[in-house]
DNA sequence: ACCTGAACACCGTTCAAGT
DNA sequence: ACCTGAACACCGTTCAAGT
């Protein structure tokens, strides 16, 4: 019962993405990845390097994956649409981004994305560097934003009555801190809001501002 | 040799920061925070509660030991001042950073910073939500880039030329991404350039644009 | 060629037992 | 009260042995 390839890269994927569906992207490990696959854990080393390998690779096929829509003409609104999907894509994946900050290349099939920032910055009358430059404080503002988000909503969950974490805003020293204080009650609900896309258009209204206006 | 407390929390907290500076901060474990300490892994647990409490402390510590600098005057100036030490505090210990979005508390002794960026803010005439608002964009984009920096580095130091990663960018279609491949030889330069101050200000002069000029 | 069990060197945490 | 060893339920990874 088995000369031919029984386990194959697309089936260990298809595990894996059953396995963080499920359970979550923290319970990803390499036994539970085989049992999920129906192999012995050492069986997965055949197909994959390592971990970091894995998870390389899964990240690769869910940026292929990604949606490539239309794109408004006008550049500006180009770069915010490009960044928007690049969060909303992520956000619904959040393991991806933990993923992207520890082995930090886009993979080839995000590439598409920077060129899109890239080519609508220039539009707007960035220099290439300008170009980076905004692409990077984007990305970071991005990333950011999706890391805190995710932890958050996990936190939400684990916040039962027995270990309240919300208490060294509560009681915040009135005469110190007036603004805190002031805001402690409504606190919860105001960092709870999306302010991703405010945020962003800060950010890229501010950048190109500084720019000579073209024509 | 012992019936008074042999083991205080100041000793942990001290081991601890020694291993995190000479290992790093991913080779924490209780089992060497012990032996850096000198005791058994399982007495730990009778001064801390695990080892999320461990670094909950650890975090506060070192909040408590962040510069309270002089503000200028100028309350945009202070805004930008602020994030500026939430940053350069962080990314001289970039594993707070990770522990920041997990356990998403600035920490008690953090709080007269997020004060100072809201009371500022108010000055700059915004409301208190919009104050919040500005607040946690600047948040997203600082942990972003200490995040996406500190990884940088660790990667860098692993980047033998046995494994190199930048292949990515370098071997990129030249029709269908123009732009990148265009700056594909100065990818590495122009991504290792220090830009916080720029998008920083970017984001906080874009934010404060939209509002009602006082006066 | 492909798969496997046993083994190595680790984790965080609990708990009954020691002084 | 404070500390401890043994133990539990896990990790990622290697390697010699099996089909």
């Amino acid at each position: 019962m088995g000369r031919p390839p029984r386990t194959s890269r697309a089936e260990i994927m298809a595990a894996a993405r059953r396995l963080i569906d499920r359970d979550g992207w923290e319970r990803l490990t390499m036994r539970r990845l085989a049992a999920e696959a129906g192999t012995a854990p050492t069986t997965l080393y055949h197909h994959v390097r390592d971990k970091d390998d894995l998870l390389t690779q899964l990240l690769d096929d869910y940026a292929e994956r990604m949606p490539r829509p239309a794109m408004p003409a006008d550049p500006r609104e180009r770069v915010i649409a490009a960044a928007t999907i690049i969060r909303e894509t992520l956000a619904a994946w959040p393991w991806a981004v933990e993923m992207l900050t520890h082995d930090n290349q886009v993979g080839r099939s995000a590439l598409w994305m920077v060129e899109m920032v890239l080519a609508s910055a220039v539009e707007c009358g960035c220099s290439p560097e300008q170009a980076v430059d905004l692409y990077r404080s984007i990305w970071y503002y991005t990333a950011g934003e999706i890391l805190i988000r995710a932890n958050r909503g996990r936190r939400q969950a684990e916040n039962t009555d027995a270990n309240p974490r919300d208490d060294r805003i509560r009681a915040v020293d009135v005469a110190e801190l007036p603004q805190l204080a002031a805001l402690a009650d409504r606190w919860a609900d105001l960092t709870s809001r999306d302010t991703y896309a405010l945020g962003l258009r800060s950010l890229v209204d501010g950048f190109l501002q500084t720019l000579p206006t073209p024509g």
